[in-house]
DNA sequence: ATTGTTACCTACTGGTCGGTAGATAGATCG
DNA sequence: CGATCTATCTACCGACCAGTAGGTAACAAT
């Protein structure tokens, strides 16, 4: 009984802990997409949060395991996000087609924005590392979804490598223009883009067929440009 | 004849400070790009050019000044390579086509990577007007060309906004990966990009047609993905 | 020879920033 | 109550860095 209270106060004591740790971390990455990284200090970042700068030291241990632990969680969303749609037994192409959209959205938000934003090269070498392993690996993955497509037929031949480049790319650069202002949700971005990419800027002939194509890659959404 | 001889020296004096001035702003962009704007020091740039910190103040006036520069001779490379795009009698999607693939190649330089790399935040209010002004009337040129092509039926009806910022989107983007050390060149980069765009993901039906199409499209040159 | 100019230098300043030392008010617990 | 632990503070340090002051050797112009 006595132990049980114990740890339970223990519990909620964490709780609180991560809480304000997690706090700390989103306003960070706001910051660090508004000024940039370096440009972004932490005495104006402790300000945000109505604290003093040592303050931030008792929930981080350096500027760069902030970055870090931003970048993570970025990239573990994405992970998750392309586990869950590589793990559905959709045809390739519609697999890539809802992560594309996903990852869209998910750029557009804070920790996605800092992965994209922020420069690795701030990083310890150790933990530069490890980031660029998880990216590679998604990367891969996309492009591993392309080619089943094309061993599928349901992608033309193309070079998976530099399609997938091209695909992030264009995602990639939205957080550099995408702004929540606007009357575009990220989701309509992602969806446009992948509208372009699919159907291609030559007009197809045969209107007919080309529609239905696009409906099976986009499964039941509909795609407005 | 004493005149001439004067203006003469000159000239050459001049000739020589530009020259200098040039090398250091080429340096500039190199150690930005590899470093980022803010990470790479005046004390470091001065060390790659064999001066000294102060030496550099007789060629610029701050380190933001140097920035500009960088930025406003790759801009003003675009600018010129898609005046004489336009200015020629093509049909606009081989217009849009033929910019697509210099500017993948601008981008790979030292001065492009630096536009499209270094974060604009760092430039004088005045300096960073401009930049936005000039790359804002890049984008709705493009804009304009994709406008045009959809009027003459050789691109299929789509938001020429967002196409635009997925094609500025996925080249801009090679900055960060592409690297003269491999096999590509920036050229057969963007061509591939070029026909990912126009083609599209999805398989055309008619393939004899098809070919057709993107043999209009691309002009008399050869494309490989 | 004198004067001025060019192209560079040595030496320094002022400010910012990441990070630390060490104290303290308040809660928790035996 | 006394002891400990948590969360936060004030005050400071050392490093770095953009930019400046002021000098100087070389060279040219008069």
């Amino acid at each position: 009984m006595k132990k049980a209270a114990w740890t339970e106060a223990l519990q909620k004591r964490d709780e609180q802990y991560q809480l304000k740790r997690q706090a700390l971390l989103q306003t960070a990455a706001r910051a660090f997409n508004e000024l940039g990284f370096d440009r972004a200090s932490l005495d104006d970042l402790a300000r945000r949060l109505n604290v003093t700068k040592p303050t931030l030291y008792y929930y981080i241990k350096s500027k760069d395991e902030i970055l870090f632990e931003c970048q993570k969680q970025a990239v573990e969303h994405m992970r998750l996000t392309l586990d869950q749609i590589r793990s559905s037994d959709k045809p390739a192409l519609e697999k890539l087609s809802l992560f594309l959209v996903r990852y869209t959205e998910l750029v557009a938000e804070d920790f996605g924005r800092c992965l994209v934003l922020s420069s690795h090269k701030a990083l310890q070498p150790k933990n530069r590392a490890k980031m660029a392993a998880a990216r590679r690996r998604l990367d891969n993955d996309v492009r591993n979804l392309i080619a089943q497509g094309i061993a599928e037929g349901s992608i033309a031949p193309c070079n998976p490598k530099l399609v997938t480049s091209a695909l992030f790319g264009a995602v990639n650069w939205t957080a550099h223009w995408y702004s929540r202002d606007g009357e575009l949700t990220p989701r309509a971005v992602g969806e446009a883009f992948l509208s372009t990419f699919l159907s291609g800027l030559v007009p197809r002939q045969a209107a007919q067929t080309v529609r239905k194509d696009q409906k099976q890659a986009r499964g039941e959404r509909a795609l407005r440009v």
